[in-house]
DNA sequence: AATGAATGAGAGTTCATTCAT
DNA sequence: GATGAATGAACTCTCATTCAT
């Protein structure tokens, strides 16, 4: 049996290196290619079918190749899931956590400002299907929930937490509970992104309600509720 | 070939009254038990495998009888399921919409109310359990999902549409968007059931901010926010 | 396991004899017709749909019993086939027999009538409906094919047989085979039987050719190309 | 998910032509050869125990692979039937439609011939060993009777039915009633074969008789009773 | 005697994974 | 390296038969 190199992927013992990328003939550039390649395709059908209903072969088909050559590549379907998420998520929580370090405005400004940015870049691409799968999958890859729990989910509320902590301090907003509020700030695109993905086939949500348009009446109410003089409006 | 009755379960036409069941012979008193019996070992199944992962054989197993025995009470381990849905969670969902169109208060206070007999009711049991299986089986199990949708999720929405529908009509609240502020009522209470539920072995979030803790703090916020008159504090 | 008696069906030594059925019980007299009642109803229920798509229930149902207690009376759906098949074959062979011998006129108008009888008698009835399903299920009961081939089979060739012969002796049949012509005469009811039984859903022959008429026709080529002096209409 | 292509079988779009096959390797010649390999199987199975009573796996076994493989040629055991059917029927029926077509001779001529064609090429191979099948089977398999009905009954009536026909129109056969006729044709040989398959090993009627000498004798009867002008010998 | 709840051996089919070519 | 034919464990559901009541 193959064995996964701790890159998730199984090492190739005749790697070469990226000097020798340029000359590389055709088919050699082809198989470094192949990782991403069948992870992209593995992410897209993931996405329309979901992770049990897809099987290997229809990976591989997308990807352009047999079956076979799949396993040459990732030890189990399991397995190229994982690397599939630890590929895609922890991105931009660290980008985003430095902007907001910096900025000097007013807080419910920022918070807006970084959710619309995360349904940007996140909800909106890969990450956000992956953190759908996730949501669904978890109990089914223990070892894959912890790491996302402590790559995305924990610095993602450590980040949106502090930002209320700071409008709490300075006065901006009302002091409410952090922990509780991070929540209603996270939950509801969350919630969407999962209905969507579960139950998009029968209940429709996205014909009446734009990802966009809940965002905007999110935080229109939130913010209304959150913030320590009664807003515009 | 047994039919199931508009119970859910296969109905049975000798059913004995009450007052025979003190004498009735031990094999009715476990037939008339057994529907329960499998719904109960399935709920406990479906927790902690999944729908999918939980062959027939272990509910009967589970329920203390042999695989044959499950498909005389219900036809399918779909049909199982649809029941489970049923009991747990259809006749809570009819009972509140009664309650709600008697009510004559403040709706602030009845969608307070509510909210927390749903959790009473709907979200710490079974019926919470039910919940989470839906939304993470959904996808592999399309009818299923659209039985969910119509039975629970379209009435959910109804239910709680109509009252913010009715808080603005009065001028009690503001005139917000009808369908994601109901959106923003259901997603958190949802969400924590499915995180809970997925990642609650390593992000055990109940810790520091119980349900009840989080509901008051949703609907201090979202009230907050909701109503036309900026109220206390 | 009940043991079947020499009878068929299971020997029950508590049998009454019939000079005490006048004054025996309604329940008792009721138990007494028990296998008739139980043969009856798979019978019908083999012609609908065949010996193995009828459940042993659906038998048991139609007689008006429980499931277990067709299992009182049979030892098994094998064994009742088998019952059923011996008490409704070897009927009217002998009959015909004598009727033949005694016979005077024409053959040709005594194999007519004799062929019109035998349908009128046979092929109609209880007895034609057991040929099908023998002819059918002959293969899965091996014993029950020998006494077929034995009690019906046989006799029955050997009666057409020598009528065929007597006609040809007196000069009224050119010197055909007897083996063969005894099968052109047999064949095609008997295949009609079957062929309505097993494709009848999908080919119903009977709307455009009745088994009356085909009878007619088959009589009157055969006869035409059976008789020495052509005697056509 | 494979798709079973127009040919009946599952499609391999990797058809290697006949000047590779010395060269091809063998994998790929037992693959090309695996299709009929396991037909053989499963024909021979069938005649022995039936459609019914054969497992998938035993059809497999024999054909010397495991019970998966068998799924990689054929969608499902009624698929595999049908390709059964068609291969060994419907072509033939096909063919001998031509021939009638383009014939210029005596029908009556034309009638032996074809007959006689039939029971050599079908009635004496496989194709004869499917009609029983298929005649025996046709009650539990619906929706493999209705195939049967379409591809092989109503065209054969048909053809025979268009030689009559035309027999008649040119004033070489008595005006009989067509549909009788055809039955009256078709019935001595099919039942010979069920019966020779249901009660064979009971009532060895090839002993005195053999196919061919019932065939003569048929031909030569119905002839006898077709045929306008009397052509006695 | 009668019941009908309970049993459990099997059936067809799927698909992740292996390995000869 | 790539292939795809082959594998076989697993799964749901059926129904003849048993046996406690």
């Amino acid at each position: 049996m193959p064995q996964a190199g701790p890159g998730g992927y199984i090492s190739d013992p005749s790697v070469i290196n990226s000097a020798t990328l340029a000359t590389a003939p055709a088919r050699q550039r082809r198989k470094d290619a192949r990782p991403q390649e069948l992870l992209d395709a593995a992410l897209a059908l993931f996405v329309e079918k979901g992770f049990a209903a897809t099987r290997s072969e229809e990976i591989a088909a997308r990807a352009g190749v047999a079956k076979g050559t799949l396993y040459r590549y990732f030890p189990s379907k399991d397995e190229l899931f994982k690397v599939m998420v630890r590929d895609n998520l922890s991105v931009h929580i660290a980008e985003s956590a430095a902007q907001a370090a910096q900025y000097e405005g007013a807080i419910a400004d920022l918070l807006s400002e970084m959710m619309r940015a995360w349904w940007a870049k996140v909800g909106h691409g890969n990450a956000g299907v992956v953190c759908k799968i996730m949501m669904v999958e978890a109990r089914n890859f223990p070892e894959l929930a912890r790491f996302y729990v402590d790559e995305v989910i924990t610095p993602s509320k450590a980040l949106i937490g502090s930002m209320i902590d700071r409008g709490i301090r300075t006065g901006e907003f009302r002091a409410v509970p952090i922990e509780a509020t991070v929540h209603m700030l996270l939950a509801p695109m969350l919630h969407m992104l999962l209905h969507e993905h579960s139950f998009g086939a029968h209940d429709n949500c996205h014909d009446t309600m734009s990802p966009e348009a809940l965002l905007d009446a999110q935080m229109a109410l939130l913010l209304h509720g959150l913030l320590a003089a009664s807003p515009r409006t």
